[in-house]
DNA sequence: AGGATATGAGTGGCCAGACCACTTTCAAAA
DNA sequence: TTTTGAAAGTGGTCTGGCCACTCATATCCT
């Protein structure tokens, strides 16, 4: 049964362990040579185990240090599959609608939300907009994060990364104008208005991108 | 610069010799031996980059016989990272929820889609509906794949998967004028009636399920 | 002659041991 | 007290070996 692929139960028990474990981003694995000994297996096949979580970008190893658990900002990855797997443009176009998709579900359900629009959050979240250096990222996490949706929150983050930081940098004033729109039509639940807003927004900002030539 | 990290190297070695020597997917690549002294490495660290790149699906490997080119649109990034990402403290509710959010993407999209309106599928989809046995998930599955979003259709056969099989079984003749009921939506690109009409039946096959204690 | 069998070369799978380069730690020296 | 440097621990890499498997070839038996 277990004939070949070892490394791929090595891969599986290191998941099971960050999870029984509960090691957090950012925590630190044991050793290499600990985990060869405790998994009963060479180094050198754990190392096939560990490299392969480290291309996904899912570990961070630090010569001297140790292996850490990756806290999912570490973006090595998205050199290798901009070159290799994204190496085609339906591959990059998808990448891109499936994260708006995400996106755009968010606003929707917040809008259906009947709770959120009471929230006091809007007028905070303004009051950030205006406040110095706000993030884009930050808004669209934060709608993300409303959403409720946990699952959908966490596939976003790792399409956005793949996506080559769509979010970088900060609001200007004219797309504060834009972010209060957003959320003035998502108070009113108006979810049509809220997405179709959104939308334009981001394809404003995707055109933005690339006039500055801001790939990635 | 290069200091750390020569799997690195390798594995972006390899990329090049894949594209300059014209290899096509399929086709064998040398024996690990082999690129190990071509390349002036180890064969442990160029083993290291073979089986990253085999954990993403871009090659196969095959005890034996060696080490193939396969398909760069196989690759098993979306089903690695959901082994990290779908912990199983995941809530049910989100799982459901964003497997619909994908679900009704792709509608949108379809409809969004002039060609698609205009294709003959749309009857021969309705023959297959009418002849024995059509499976549920079929139905669905056809249209993930009309949207042409191929990684928005891998992230939905992971959650299907995740959220219990939820489209097994044949459709029953009131399924049948409900999925009618949605294609004629489709086809006259009404959005908003065909997703509509789709939650409707999403739901209702829920609590179907629910009732005949289909769970998990 | 033809089919079954044995053999050997080639391949990936895996392991043990050995260095190296680097970071941290902590005790000894200033 | 501060500085220094030696030791321990870690990942990075290479070598060489053995195993299990596949395939083509040669050999043997009928």
């Amino acid at each position: 049964m277990n004939q070949s692929k070892r490394y791929l139960d090595i891969v599986r028990d290191i998941r099971d362990m960050i999870r029984q474990e509960k090691i957090k981003p950012g925590d630190r694995i044991p050793s290499e040579r600990e985990l060869a000994e405790t998994m009963q297996v060479g180094r050198s096949t754990l190392r096939e185990a560990l490299r392969s979580l480290e291309l996904l970008g899912l570990i961070e190893t630090r010569r001297g240090e140790g292996t850490f658990l990756s806290d999912y900002r570490n973006h090595k990855l998205v050199e290798v599959l901009s070159t290799f797997v994204l190496q085609d443009n339906q591959s990059h176009e998808d990448v891109w609608r499936t994260r708006q998709i995400h996106e755009m579900a968010a606003i929707h359900e917040i809008c259906q939300n009947e709770a959120a629009s009471q929230m006091k959050i809007w007028d905070s979240f303004r009051l950030r907009l205006e406040g110095e250096s706000f993030q884009r990222e930050d808004f669209v996490r934060e709608l993300m994060v409303l959403s409720g949706n946990r699952l959908s929150l966490k596939i976003w983050f790792l399409l956005k990364q793949y996506s080559g930081n769509p979010y970088d940098g900060t609001v200007s004033s004219e797309e504060i104008d834009r972010m209060n729109d957003i959320l003035t039509a998502i108070e009113r639940q108006d979810a049509d208005t809220a997405i179709r807003e959104f939308k334009a927004w981001s394809e404003w900002l995707q055109k933005e991108r690339i006039r500055n030539g801001n790939y990635s």
